[in-house]
DNA sequence: GGGTATTTGTCCGTATGTATT
DNA sequence: AAATACATACGGACAAATACC
């Protein structure tokens, strides 16, 4: 048992919502009765509650009160599925039987001109300074905010045909699709590099993540391949992790899921 | 810009570590120090560089100061890749050329029987009940806690005669290598699901993490399957999530890492 | 809409404990 | 042993958000 005051109030609240006693959503007393049920100061249960937030028991809203953590049921991505943009292999959690199918949509994205440096020119296998074309679209699941996608194409695409990169909408097919039908460029497998990491302020901003860093978010780095191992894109998606798991099959995995093992489709993430 | 005067600090410090006027390792000026630059109590600039910690910016030591939080080269792990047990496809992240290639080790495992109840018995798809294998194992990289494994197996491969299943020790070459040659039992391939949560107690230990909650662990339940589409295996294995990335290979995808699209190996995670 | 009570958020000052050098 | 630096705990005051009448 660790000996500071405000742990052992924090363990205590902590068994009493772990324990069931508390449940999901309800109210805990307010800090002046905390304050009177533990025989502390007002900062000391302050300190307790805050102990309890960064282990994301509870939240405080003011005005209101403290409250336990509701629960949240993931959106289960599969990574190794590839939809269009718009579409895709995304469910909800939880058993078999209540597992729902949901459909993203797509904002229309917005069209930037970048130079390749550092990290990107490796990833494209560009020569620094090249020009590249990065299409930023938000993503929605029933209307809310689910993941923000930046794919990066070599700008030579736009002057080999694929005009509609630059164009700020959507391409509905998805822009694989069209890449493949405008310019015969395939993209036959890909590599996802999957990691975790603080939100910068545009996420915390669209995913209205609580200002107090305790929800991070997963980035997905997907460099996708031509059939000659050039590099055709490269993806990078982010989805708060509190709120999403990744699926990935390899070998042959037996349906439920509709995945049937190594086959390609197509666009992101 | 926010207004209460602890963000306004913490965001300027938070500039001055990211612009690079503070290096990584570099520590702070002292919380007496901070109060008088800043004309505020030493209670705000305490909340100031709690405000950073939350973020993983910096790290306070007791008698020493506070200071910016040192780089981490992550490990890198390939998920389409399963080695057996204590080998594997781990690299260290960075540039192609400072890349480098690591084996694990892992300690010898404890030998758990359980009852298959829940989300155990969904995913192995036995009946609730049904006796189960756990083998919990450490997983060091150049002698550093790196993962926690379980793996979980019917109890029936025992009777079947997977007598080494039940013993205390590492099975060289791999659980899944020594199914296959016992038992004739061949694993085709799996499903991983990968999700980020706080760490239990038994975790934080082992990982030497942060009592402030900041650190996550990654989750990753691998259910691995037989010919005949019947569950085989499910290991659990955590990372700790500031310091662990993972890749997956779809599809054809070029050299440089050693993984031969759609080739199904041996054994963990 | 306005006013009031409730509840959390910010900020201050002080004292003492504990870890490190 | 002494000095330094962060950690814990107390108390008080006022601000800001929310709910309710």
């Amino acid at each position: 048992m660790p000996d500071p005051m405000y742990r052992q109030i924090a363990e205590d609240l902590r068994q009493k919502i772990e324990s069931g006693e508390l449940g999901h959503g309800d109210q805990l007393p307010t800090e002046l009765e905390l304050r009177e049920e533990y025989e502390a100061s007002r900062n000391t249960i302050r300190d307790a509650v805050k102990w309890l937030i960064a282990r994301g028991l509870v939240e405080t809203r003011p005005g209101q009160g403290t409250f336990v953590m509701g629960e949240i049921e993931p959106y289960v991505t599969v990574l190794d599925f590839d939809t269009g943009f718009g579409q895709g292999a995304v469910y909800t959690s939880g058993t078999q039987a209540t597992r729902k199918r949901k459909v993203p949509r797509a904002s229309d994205p917005r069209i930037e001109i970048h130079q390749a440096a550092g990290n990107l020119a490796e990833e494209l296998r560009l020569e620094e300074g090249t020009a590249v074309i990065s299409r930023n679209q938000q993503r929605f699941i029933d209307d809310k905010p689910w993941s923000l996608q930046t794919s990066l194409y070599p700008m030579s695409f736009v002057a080999r045909g694929a005009g509609e990169l630059i164009q700020a909408k959507d391409i509905p097919g998805g822009v694989v699709r069209y890449l493949e039908d405008v310019l015969g460029i395939k993209q036959v497998g890909w590599r996802d590099k999957i990691s975790v990491r603080p939100p910068d302020q545009t996420e915390a901003l669209f995913f209205g993540l609580p200002d107090n860093g305790r929800v991070e978010v997963f980035e997905i780095r997907r460099i996708a391949f031509q059939d000659s191992g050039t590099p055709l894109r490269l993806t990078v998606t982010t989805f708060p992790a509190d709120r999403n798991e990744f699926v990935v099959h390899v070998g042959r995995v037996p349906g439920e899921m509709p995945t049937p093992a190594g086959r390609v489709d197509e666009s992101g993430p």
